[in-house]
DNA sequence: TTGACATAGTGTCACATAGCCACTATCCTA
DNA sequence: TAGGATAGTGGCTATGTGACACTATGTCAA
């Protein structure tokens, strides 16, 4: 039993603060979970952990956990620390995608999980040395959709975070964030077909990225079994563009 | 000083849970606050309340405040029963924006916001008899942001509810969200030209919104002291519309 | 050395859709 | 019954995308 906070009115802010106790309170659990996305072999893969302890200890989820109060200074460093800890990779793409809470997804009890998601290069991830005990792997989307019993609600929030993914692939240039600092227009159209699961128009793509002005020539050329592509890479890292139409498919 | 958690794995999940206490751990406040937003004399509007309680005792603020456990069963309960408590209106336009989560926005420690923001029909509005010591009060967006000093974050967080309400505008039908049931396809372009802040071209609207085929007529006119007007519905109520460009404005 | 191949990159036209704006329609009011 | 006001439309122009054939430039194998 919980303690009624007091309503009295006649301290100032100072002693209200001081006399502030949250252990009087009922109050959820906070965590932040997220998916990684990164695109290898040509499929959209997500990184999943398997967990270590309870609940649903042995399970598959999406890394996260909880908010570290002492070390993350807001929410994005949650996520942020947790995508260091597994990938190596510190300055991602990060979008929060939603925040869900209820008294259903976790049987510690009334639960809040704000989720992220982050698009990293598949040639930047680095095998890292976590913990002898963690377990982690890449899968693709759908396997990790149909074939993996995800802990928590975290199927849904996964499918949550690919949603908004791919809802912004049609009207932004969010996929960039998928390629090395450098890379060929084929490189970013296959990325956007892979990710939109249609082909596009050559022409109409590079027209829409180039008169974007999002991109330059580095100068360099990607060589191989063929005639040389130029090598492009963002004008201003991290600046993600919006175009005014959406992308759309064959007629 | 907090005990540190067990991680003893030699019991199973039941007793996990048994011995869960989250009173064991440092964890943050959770509060959800909302932009309740309307179009009153051609502005938009939104709601404030002032505080009569610490912290930020007499400041005004969004509607909002702590997840009650036993009450809510999600938290976009907790939006809809403020929103229920300050404007008596049960079903509107609700969407989750952001979630803010650090130690600075609140004196009383870390704490975590998840912002919502609601589109209600002006006319809907009915004067609920609240708390006595309550006051709240309507305001246009641009004063709300410049003349009130508003508690905590509550101006940026405000403002990002603004920024993607008026994101989507541009390519959504969700401004008919501040209309009545019923209404005319002039006032419906009122309403996005206020949210735009730009005059919109009327063929160009009509037709845009008429070929998304998500508004029907009544069969009822409005009338007034010229050529009535014919009267529109959304065809599903609630559903919000995708356009596949913006909307643009005069060239 | 050369020709087949593969992929990069472009020229150009057809087509769809939005902006523009003048025109018609239908009410009220004086 | 004419004038004012707002509702609603016809039809042309401008803009930008899809389509697709065409050119360009490398590698590689015979």
């Amino acid at each position: 039993m919980k303690k009624t906070p007091s309503k009295e009115k006649h301290f100032t802010e100072k002693e209200f603060i001081k006399s502030y106790n949250i252990q009087d309170y009922d109050v959820p659990l906070v965590t932040v979970d997220m998916a990684i996305f990164t695109v290898r072999n040509d499929q959209l893969h997500v990184l999943l952990v398997k967990r270590s302890q309870h609940p649903s200890m042995g399970r598959w989820a999406l890394p996260g956990g909880f908010v570290d109060l002492k070390q993350d200074r807001q929410l994005g460093d949650t996520a942020r620390r947790k995508l260091k800890e597994k990938t190596g990779i510190d300055t991602p793409y990060l979008e929060q995608v939603e925040t869900v809470g209820n008294n259903q997804r976790d049987p510690r009890g009334w639960s809040v999980t704000v989720s992220y998601f982050a698009l990293i290069p598949n040639d930047s991830i680095e095998s890292v040395d976590t913990e002898a005990s963690e377990e982690m792997t890449w899968v693709t989307f759908d396997e990790a959709i149909t074939q993996y019993h995800l802990a928590f609600d975290h199927k849904s929030v996964l499918q949550a975070c690919y949603e908004r993914l791919k809802a912004k692939v049609q009207y932004t240039s969010l996929p960039i964030n998928l390629l090395p600092e450098a890379f060929t227009l084929s490189e970013l159209q296959n990325i956007f077909e892979i990710l939109l699961g249609k082909t596009v128009e050559k022409k109409s793509f590079r027209r829409r990225m180039l008169d974007a002005d999002i991109i330059e020539e580095t100068g360099a050329m990607k060589t191989g079994s063929n005639r040389p592509a130029k090598l492009y890479k963002m004008k201003s890292l991290g600046e993600n563009h919006y175009f005014s139409r959406n992308i759309e498919g064959p007629r």
